[in-house]
RNA sequence: GGCGCCAUAGCCAAGUGGUAAGGCAGAGGUCUGCAAAACCUUUAUUCCCCGGUUCAAGUCCGGGUGGCGCCUCCA
């Protein structure tokens, strides 16, 4: 496949460089529930591994926990309580919703207080090859000491310098220079190391921890686009004066949900937390939504859009119900289909630099071809579709909520009465029990083939 | 100021220079006791505007207009 690597600026064949895809995501500050701009690289980059996986590949994806943090601090001091604890709370949360969300675990999910003997060792590398040098129990990193610095945000050392400044606290030499490493102040969180008690930097943790689980050069590193500059660039100063070779291959990074064409953010009041959204309209729908669009446009989030993601979900549960149907009646002898080319499509699409858009396209137009031909192709084609669909389905990880429950005895009864009701023509009778079933969560549809009853929870 | 992105129907959205996917909503029809679902037809002579290149441009180039992002914590 093809990927637009943000290094390179353009679309690139996708390989990995030794037997599996090495992935580094940037995980979450785990100091609150996650909002739906969290959300969309979770949902963007498990697609990508269903779909790599899928195509046959190994891939070995790393996704941290950042539990050390200033908002992790600041909200465990405001409940009075320890940051660990804020941390495991939230990391409990962000379990719950990517569940929900049908997000997969990760193969390594390293956190921050799991892995200081790394980030120290990591620093420490830094200071004793020049890159790094410590200062009033700070350790700060050299960006002038580093002739890439810039590559990934495409702009040289002196344009990102206009807006940054030193700190009240801080001692570092230059503006550009960035903490690997914060001397503690009190009531903080800290770690033992050679240059006192402190604790890491936010940008080194990803540097340690990718060194450690993936290696020195991985396949590709992803997060969100507003992390370009300059987390990630600082990673790739981090790491490559640290381990003298490239650090990560390949970039992708996804684009912002919006709220009324503006980015959404705490500061503008237009924020949404997955939780509540989810409590809403469900999860499902914002799994929808998040791969409904290319993953580097701009996304409105709004009412209509996840009301229409709803809808349009609804078109696929019910395209796999009535093919769950349809199987009961099938015959050998039925109309045989060729869906080849729906999988070709696909695949096609997804190359082409994940696009979940195009690929969803191309599963809706065999759902149209599936409800054409519902009951009049052969058993053995209406289950090569099924299949077929819930590979397609299952690659974008959607209609995860799908249960097939089995009608008990009562719902069982209840439908053959409605039936006798139906042929008695006693129409009173039979939408008073379909009202009944109904109630019960039982929906009822009457078709040429029979009573279709499709149980929800 | 530096570096970028975006503009396709009422809404969402794909689109490799070759004659506008798909979804939602709407209208009409078929089927149907009703309902639901499904199917068929229909909804952009046109892709923000103006030039240019080309046999051919939503797609390439130039110039506008409008919207947004990063450069500070941020997915």
């Amino acid at each position: 496949m093809k990927i637009y690597n943000t290094l390179t600026r353009q679309k690139e064949p996708f390989t990995p460089a030794g037997e599996a895809y090495t992935i580094y995501a940037c995980g979450p500050t785990v100091y609150n529930y996650i909002h739906i701009g969290n959300a969309r690289p979770l949902c963007v980059f498990d697609t990508l591994r269903r779909y790599l996986e899928w195509r046959g590949h190994k891939v070995i994806f790393a996704q941290n926990f950042t539990d050390v943090d200033d908002k992790i601090i600041k909200k465990a001091n405001e409940e009075g309580v320890s940051s660990l604890e804020i941390s495991e709370r939230f990391i409990a949360e962000y379990w719950a919703d990517a569940r929900g969300m049908n997000v997969r675990e990760a193969t390594m999910h390293p956190k921050v207080t799991e892995s200081m003997p790394e980030i120290i060792a990591m620093v420490q590398q830094l200071i004793d090859n020049g890159h790094a040098y410590a200062s009033g129990g700070d350790v700060y990193f050299s960006t002038s000491s580093f002739a890439g610095y810039g590559k990934l945000s495409h702009q040289p050392l002196e344009d990102l310098q206009a807006g940054a400044r030193i700190m009240a606290g801080e001692q570092k030499r230059e503006p550009m220079d960035f903490a690997l490493w914060k001397s503690a102040k009190p009531g903080e969180p800290a770690w033992e190391s050679p240059w006192g008690q402190g604790r890491p930097g936010w940008h080194i943790e990803c540097s340690a921890m990718t060194k450690h689980h993936l290696g020195d050069t991985i396949d590709l590193h992803c997060g969100g686009q507003d992390l370009i500059f300059p987390h990630h660039e600082n990673e790739i100063a981090q790491s490559e004066c640290c381990n003298g070779v490239p650090f990560a291959r390949y970039w992708m990074h996804n684009g912002f949900i919006n709220v009324d064409n503006v980015k959404m953010s705490k500061s503008l009041g237009n924020f949404f937390t997955v939780r509540e959204v989810a409590d809403k309209f469900g999860y499902e729908p914002i799994r929808f939504m998040m791969i409904a669009a290319h993953y580097r446009s701009p996304l409105n989030y709004s009412y209509d859009v996840i009301e229409q993601a709803k809808a349009a979900l609804q078109r696929l549960y019910t395209c796999r119900e009535n093919l769950d149907f349809a199987l009961q009646n099938a015959t050998d002898d039925g109309e045989s289909l060729d869906l080849s080319h729906y999988r070709e499509a696909f695949i096609t699409a997804m190359d082409d630099d994940l696009n979940t858009a195009g690929a969803m396209g191309h599963l809706y137009d065999l759902v149209r071809e599936l409800n054409t031909h519902m009951n009049s192709a052969s058993k053995a084609s209406l289950q090569a579709a099924a299949e077929l669909f819930d590979e397609l389905t299952g690659v974008l990880g959607l209609l995860y909520n799908r249960k097939a429950a089995q009608a008990d005895d009562q719902v069982t009864a209840l439908v053959a009465e409605r039936e006798q009701a139906r042929r008695d023509k006693n129409w009173a009778r039979a939408d008073e029990i379909r009202a009944q079933l109904t109630a019960m969560g039982v929906t009822i549809e009457d078709t040429p083939q029979g009573t279709k009853v499709v149980i929800s929870d």
